[in-house]
Parts: C-alpha cells; structure tokens; sequence
DNA sequence: ACACCTCTAGAACGAACGCTCTACCCAATG
DNA sequence: CATTGGGTAGAGCGTTCGTTCTAGAGGTGT
C-alpha cells in the first residue's frame, strides 16, 4: 500500500464526480472504490461528502490544470498550442471511452442553484483554467483585451466541445474548435512574416 | 386547471430536470412540483422516472429549439444572427437567477456512462440544434463544410459559455463567445461590400 | 508495562429513493 | 340504474442514502 489511504480516496471520489455527479455519486461507493472504510472516510473527511467532494474537485482541477498547461506549451504559437489542447483532450476522452470529460462540469451544474463550497470550487477552477489560456495568449502577443476575451471564449469553447464529444462518442467536436479557435486566435496574432504589409507599429 | 395532469408533469420535470439534473430530481418532487400525485405520474408514464425524464428532455429540447430558431432570425448575417443568439441566452439565463441553462447537459453528463434512452434523447437534441445553426450558415452563403465545422463550434461554444456563465453568475462569457463568434463567423463570408479586393467569383 | 493516538472496521439509524398496490372519484356508456 | 374505465390519491414495500456510533488494531512515548 504505496499510496496513503487519504489520497486513494480523493482520486477515487474525483473519478467518480468526474463520471457520476456529485448526487450520483455516494460516500460508500467511493469508500469502496478506494478501497477504504466508512470509518477512514469520514475520519478524513469529518465534513461529510460534502468535504470529499471539495477536495476531489481540487484534485481534478489541478490534474486537468497541469494537462492544459502541458498542452499549450507544446507549440509557441498560441493558435497551435490551441490546436494541441483539442488534440490532447480528444485523445484522452477517447482513451477513457469518453466518459472521463471536465472533472469539475457535472457537479458544478448539479449545485448551481446553492451556494455551496461545490459551487465555489468549482468556479475557481473555470477562472485558473482561463488564466493559463490568457497567459498564453499574452505570451503570444496579444492584447491585455483581445486576451482576456478570446481564453473566455476558448475555455468555453473546450467545455462545450468536450460535453458534445462525450454525448456523440466522437472525437469530432474537439477537433472542429480545435481548426476554429486556431483560425480565430490567428485573426489577432501580428504576423510579422506575412506578405500583406503588416501595420506598422511605432517602436 | 386549464393545462392538463401531463402536460403539467412534463413542463415540471424539464425544468427540475434543467437545474438539478437527472440523479438530482425525484419522482416525488416532480409530481408535488407539477400538483399530480405519484399515481397519476404513473398512469402516464408507465415506464417510470426514465420514460418521463425522456418526454421531459424532448420538451426542454423544443423549447430550446425555438428559442435558437427565433434568435438566430433576428438577422440575415449569420454573424449577427449568433451574437443574437448569446444576447438572447444571456437574458434568460439572468432572468432565471442563473439556474435555467441548457436543459440537456446536466441529464447527459450524469448518464454518460450507461446506454440509456436518455443519452439518445440528449445526444439527438444537440444534433437538433447543431442542423439549426448549420442551415443558418448555409444560408449565408457558406460552403457546406465550413457551415458543418463552424456550426459544429458554435454550438459547443454556446453550451460551454452557458455552463461558464452560470457558474460565474456573469452575463460576460456568453457576450465574449458572442463577440468572438461573429468575428469567426465573419473571417468566412464573402464581403463583397468591403473595399479591400474581394476575391472574383466566377458567375 | 501502560496509556495514548491515529486509523480501520462496520453495524445501525432515520430519511429519502423508485416503485407497486389498492381504493376511490366521476363522467360516459349499456 | 349498473357498469366500465380513465384518472386521482396515497399508504407501504424494499432498498439505498449520508451520517453517527462504538469497538478494536497497530504503533509510539514514557
């Protein structure tokens, strides 16, 4: 027994979420699925499920965040490095048998209507995930503006085509905003190596 | 009681369904929510909470339908036509206090895993939708593959900017998706209007 | 040797789940 | 008037839920 029986408990209740929801998904499954106890669980946890899931949904969130982050720095250009997430996350849900999408969607929608610590993780996730995408394009050349609202649309963009990937059992939806967003992040990037006179911009 | 025992157990389960997902929502509920009795829910829908979430889904999937139908006629450019759109869902989902977003996802990522009726029922309602946006382009005057691939985007920007803003409680990433959707949309017409050398098609 | 603490183990509780069942109401039909 | 059948009403079934509780195993310090 390598790994500590805290940690099998939250990779296993990520997992979980990640497939099931978090109504779907109950403290004894999760307990079996780890191979632990009741007992362990709820010592661990003394917040109950609600305490598991924060913490799987961390856990998610930072494994998906490390993902993404290996992703963009595949390519230089940002349109690429675009691309290359579409290409990781299409392979990776197909590998899964396309039932391992966004770690954090499924319970986020579940607990939209209260205000809970769920809820709450959840959107810090979406906003770190966007940040990595923003920065990126920064990197890349683009404006503070232009950044900010192209890795919101991005991000979204990969949300949505990960949700309809799933539901078609198709790698198509990632691959198609993956040719899209790329044609889009290349309409703001300054191609200084183009033909067609680049603007000039003072020094 | 002008509207009818079923219809009244339909609209109620679409929208529990909508904002507490399919695990999340009880026959019970339904039938308090919708003032019949468990017994009347099952002299309609023998097939239990599956057959009605299934007849729930198809009407949240209509209305749905609609609704994209009526945006996207508020403009002949497709361009516009899609920012018309995330207007649109941005309103009502503000107006719902954020909780009414696409009333298939959260049933279709809590049943991913099984082969249910009820991932057909979702997967076939975004094929729906996906052929509305799809025919809007065409009508555009876009290619037929460009149509499929941008359509294909749009509505999985649209789903992922619906979850994103719902979460944040923000009308922003459904307008940022808007924005940069139109320019998207955009980067494919031909402008025969515009000044810069339109590319001579031949008669 | 003993007490102490972390962690494991699972029985048991009340509540809620989906579903079945019987009883009843009431308008239409013979 | 009696009968039928679509629709209403809800008690109750077995199961599972999240949680609590007690009991014990295994190691450490004194």
């Amino acid at each position: 027994m390598q790994t500590s029986t805290r940690d099998r408990i939250v990779v296993a209740a990520a997992r979980l979420l990640q497939r099931q929801g978090y109504v779907g998904t109950g403290i004894k499954q999760i307990a079996q699925e780890a191979q632990a106890t009741l007992g362990s669980v709820y010592h661990f946890f003394p917040g109950g499920k609600e305490a598991v899931a924060v913490a799987a949904l961390r856990h998610g969130s930072e494994k998906f965040g490390t993902l993404l982050r290996e992703s963009l720095d595949e390519a230089d250009d940002p349109a690429e490095a675009v691309t290359a997430c579409t290409r990781r996350l299409a392979g990776d849900l197909r590998a899964s048998g396309w039932t391992d999408g966004c770690p954090v969607t499924a319970a986020a929608l579940e607990t939209l209507g209260t205000d809970s610590e769920i809820q709450r993780t959840c959107a810090e996730a979406l906003n770190e995930w966007e940040g990595l995408i923003r920065d990126k394009l920064l990197r890349g050349g683009l404006s503070p503006e232009d950044a900010r609202d192209l890795a919101s649309t991005v991000l979204s963009a990969l949300e949505g085509a990960e949700v309809t990937a799933q539901v078609n059992r198709s790698e198509e939806p990632l691959h198609a905003v993956g040719r899209q967003l790329a044609r889009l992040v290349r309409s703001y990037e300054v191609r200084v190596e183009t033909a067609w006179s680049p603007p000039l911009r003072p020094r």
